[in-house]
DNA sequence: CCGGATCCCCTGAGATACTG
DNA sequence: CAGTATCTCAGGGGATCCGG
């Protein structure tokens, strides 16, 4: 947790204390949000609108089921979706994304079109990295 | 690692290739750089610039240094960030984002102003989701 | 039958110690 | 200082079972 408490007297004026606290909150946010299977699982949502359980894990593609509940659990206890269980005989659960969870998805998009415009630049990089794996392992300064 | 590459066999003659080639690229790659550390090393590297390996890792914080060197390498791989090896006494590395690594920062620096906006909402929605727990698990529609 | 909880196994992350 | 090697253990994937 946090290790403010042993600064002890650091801040000599004008610290907001806040501050401090969101930045760690920020931290611990993207720590929780810059995952693999949430940032596919918003994008799947952003893209279909209301999705069942199955449909979800069929579009991610490679999830497990337990990895596909906890996300979406995660996700929901973060507010980044809504989850709807209709009482009927075969179960129907489904799921929707909350205007928060949609802002988050807008946020990340610019990252996706990144992933669009540069795959293949990082393709390329990578076939450079293994040939010159061989050799030299990085630049070396004279 | 990644399950996406196991195509199998492809129908040569009738799709397009390149449009689900890229499809599955983007998604590798996402699924890659959607990273926590990865995020975070772009982030004090965008900041800060050039740096050196123990720095980064004292300005990412809670890193073990076998993360911070898999997670350096592979955005090296990916072309993201440059190597630089100074062939000194005591051995000096320095570790600076390409062009390619600061678009990507660029990118997800949307993403990073979402959580500051976003944190107050998201800690609230955890605070409900905790106090519903007890109650009706989620929404249950008519 | 769908959603998901549970069990088991194995990868992969963290901490520590050691080397060039 | 910048890694590599090794150990351990939590966490993720796969299969199976259960409740509605």
């Amino acid at each position: 947790m946090s290790k403010i408490a042993d600064v002890g007297r650091v801040v000599p004026s004008k610290r907001t204390p806040d501050q401090a606290d969101v930045d760690l909150l920020v931290r611990e946010i993207i720590g929780r949000v810059a995952d693999k299977w949430t940032m596919l699982t918003l994008e799947v949502l952003d893209e279909h609108g209301r999705l069942r359980f199955t449909q979800i894990g069929r579009l991610i593609g490679g999830i497990s089921q337990k990895m596909l509940t906890q996300t979406l659990r995660e996700m929901e206890r973060d507010g980044l979706l809504q989850r709807t269980v209709f009482p009927v005989v075969p179960p129907r659960v489904e799921y929707e994304l909350t205007p928060s969870g949609k802002s988050l998805c807008a946020a990340f998009c610019e990252v996706w079109h990144w992933a669009e415009r540069n795959h293949e630049a990082v393709a390329h990089a990578r076939a450079a990295f293994e040939s010159l794996a061989a050799g030299s392992t990085a630049e070396v300064a004279r």
